[in-house]
RNA sequence: GCGCCCGUAGCUCAGUUGGAUAGAGUACUUGGCUACGAACCAAGGGGUCGUGGGUUCAAAUCCUGCCGGGCGCGCCA
């Protein structure tokens, strides 16, 4: 199996440059991609990094690696005579047949071009929304479910099993205040009247859950029938809110569970069998600034009850139980603080589970701006604004493409009017159109696609269609790099590169030539990157 | 006050084992449809990379002081 021209010739030249008496000899030669297409496909800075060990102007260096490499160079036939430049740049451009090659590569593997060839044995989880179910999902939920279904695709694509997985609480306090809150509407109070629950939800989705349960002959009284019915219907507008948003789910994890499983209490007893724990003020305390913690906490508080902290360790135990080895959680950065904890408490257990266990993804919270100032409120919730109103305003695939498209941890101002106003020069119908483009071409053509893969790509010659090839074949590369830094946004900044320079070809070149040879190259160039 | 994160073009943002002249989009100016989709393309102006030091062949990138912003600092969840 032929491996690719980049890794072939950093191999070529790893080899070589270890013959040079004062290099060592674990150095390794890595190539670049330049920004400057003047200075080749490749470039080495190799002879810049070696000449303080060697005692020579890197320029000297940088001819020697050159002296002792273009043989093997040569010999290979992927590239044109190396060239030094600058203070000792080693550039290498590609010969033309070596780049095309991907295009056939590319026709030939489908939709497999660009993904691991290999599975990879650890189960992979990435949680991602965990919404309790007390209200609507908000735009920070909207900015999970595009990064984790994005995190967990690009996983995927590296040969992982990846679940995705939604925990949520479904028995804590902010529950019990929810029922009351319906509750208080069933009895005809609004959230100004006295004797409204205190921390009670004042949103308008209260009073529509409350008209239900009534219309459905249900209670006031009855609280635990109300709270049933209330976390019942913020589910169903959850999942359909997901749905509409395109994202599914293949594990729902329960809080409760945790503890009528017992998993809490066992929690509970294997850190005060740790010897990490202490009693103070009636209440057990883990030791979790001995793990890196600012302060230690409370495990078991005064009146009997556990603390937060105690379920999130235990439902992290069950997921190292059930096999994930590699477990992302994608969560906003108010949510910071618990990454400490939740690894001490993982810590204090000796289960064997690995200091930096769970990663975490955390992302700044969204801010929406509409006529020129921030929206801060929705009708339907309140005191937030929905992801079932990005989605209402701009589309759906606009807005999974805009808040993917973004580093996690960057601040993040979501434009409603730009949205709207420029819906064709958004990035995403920029991208999709492209492909359409492609599209169209090929049914113009008539032909068979799928013979295109045998194309001759000879007179793939131009400047643009080496800048095209190029993109093309940097994919699997930049899908590896993406996975491993769990980086969604270059996935999309690569998407947008790519069609930038497909619709510059296509507007500089005929694709649908006379000359058939021409023609059906340049066919197969255009399909190779709708493929990608 | 302490901890984490952020500060790059008017605006929204890329730039991650430190590399060559810091890049896109948008906005603005100008030009291009009797040929494959003008939802597009071509060209132009626009920068003390918050700021002062340090490290070195080389710093937007690493270290550090300061300035500005976000989030978190409960026997809440």
């Amino acid at each position: 199996m032929a491996s690719d021209p980049k890794t072939e010739l950093e191999r070529i030249l790893t080899e070589d440059v270890r013959k040079l008496s004062y290099v060592p000899i674990d150095f390794y030669v890595v190539l670049e991609r330049p920004r400057n297409p003047e200075h080749g496909d490749f470039s080495s800075t190799a002879a810049l990094q070696l000449a303080k060990s060697a005692g020579k102007p890197s320029r000297v260096v940088a001819e020697e690696i050159l002296q002792i490499t273009k043989e093997s160079i040569a010999n290979s036939g992927l590239a044109e005579p190396p060239k030094i430049l600058g203070p000792g740049f080693y550039n290498l451009q590609l010969r033309q047949n070596t780049k095309q090659r991907i295009v056939t590569e590319i026709l030939e593997q489908g939709t497999k071009y660009g993904r691991a060839r290999d599975r990879k044995p650890d189960k992979v989880m990435v949680e991602f929304v965990s919404a309790n179910p007390t209200g609507p999902l908000h735009v920070g939920h909207g900015r999970q479910a595009a990064l984790g279904d994005a995190i967990a695709a690009l996983l995927e694509t590296q040969g992982h099993a990846v679940t995705r997985e939604f925990y949520y609480n479904d028995a804590g306090a902010q529950i019990h205040n929810l029922a009351l809150s319906v509750q208080a509407r069933a009895k005809g109070l609004k959230p100004e009247d006295p004797g409204w629950p205190a921390d009670g939800y004042r949103g308008e989705y209260i009073e529509e859950i409350a008209r239900d349960y009534a219309a459905g002959g249900g209670k006031p009284e009855d609280l635990d029938a109300v709270r049933k019915f209330a976390v019942a219907a913020l589910r169903k507008e959850q999942d359909a809110d997901l749905q509409a948003f395109g994202v599914k789910f293949d594990v729902y994890t329960l809080e409760s569970s945790l503890y009528t499983d017992g998993k809490v209490e066992a929690v509970v007893n294997a850190l005060a069998a740790s010897g990490k724990t202490f009693e103070q003020d009636g209440a057990l305390w883990l030791r979790t600034t001995d793990y890196g913690d600012d302060k230690d906490r409370v495990v078991r508080k005064s009146d009997g009850s556990y603390t937060y902290f105690v379920p999130d360790v235990a439902y992290h135990v069950t997921k190292w139980q059930r096999g994930f080895r590699k477990v992302i959680n994608v969560q906003g950065t108010d949510h910071h603080s618990a990454v400490t904890r939740v690894r001490a408490g993982l810590q204090a257990l000796n289960l064997g589970i690995p200091a930096g266990y769970p990663d975490y993804v955390l992302h700044s919270l969204v801010k929406v701006m509409r006529a020129g100032e921030e929206v801060k409120i929705s009708k339907r919730a309140g005191s937030y604004v929905t992801l079932r109103d990005l989605i209402d305003w701009v589309g759906r695939d606009a807005v999974r493409f805009f808040l993917a498209s973004r580093r996690a941890d960057s601040d993040f101002v979501f434009d409603v009017d730009l949205a709207l106003a420029q819906t064709d020069e958004n990035p995403v119908y920029y991208v999709q159109y492209a492909h359409a483009r492609v599209c169209s071409v090929l049914k113009q053509w008539g032909g068979d696609a799928a013979a295109l893969a045998g194309a001759r790509l000879d007179s793939l010659a131009g400047e643009r269609e080496a800048a095209l090839m190029q993109r093309l074949a940097e994919f699997p590369e930049l899908l590896a790099a993406a996975a491993r830094e769990l980086a969604p946004h270059s996935v999309a900044f690569y998407l947008r590169e790519l069609a930038g320079e497909f619709h510059s070809y296509y507007n500089a070149e005929r694709i649908l030539v006379e000359d058939e040879a021409a023609r059906t190259a340049r066919l197969a160039l255009c399909a190779a990157v709708r493929q990608v």
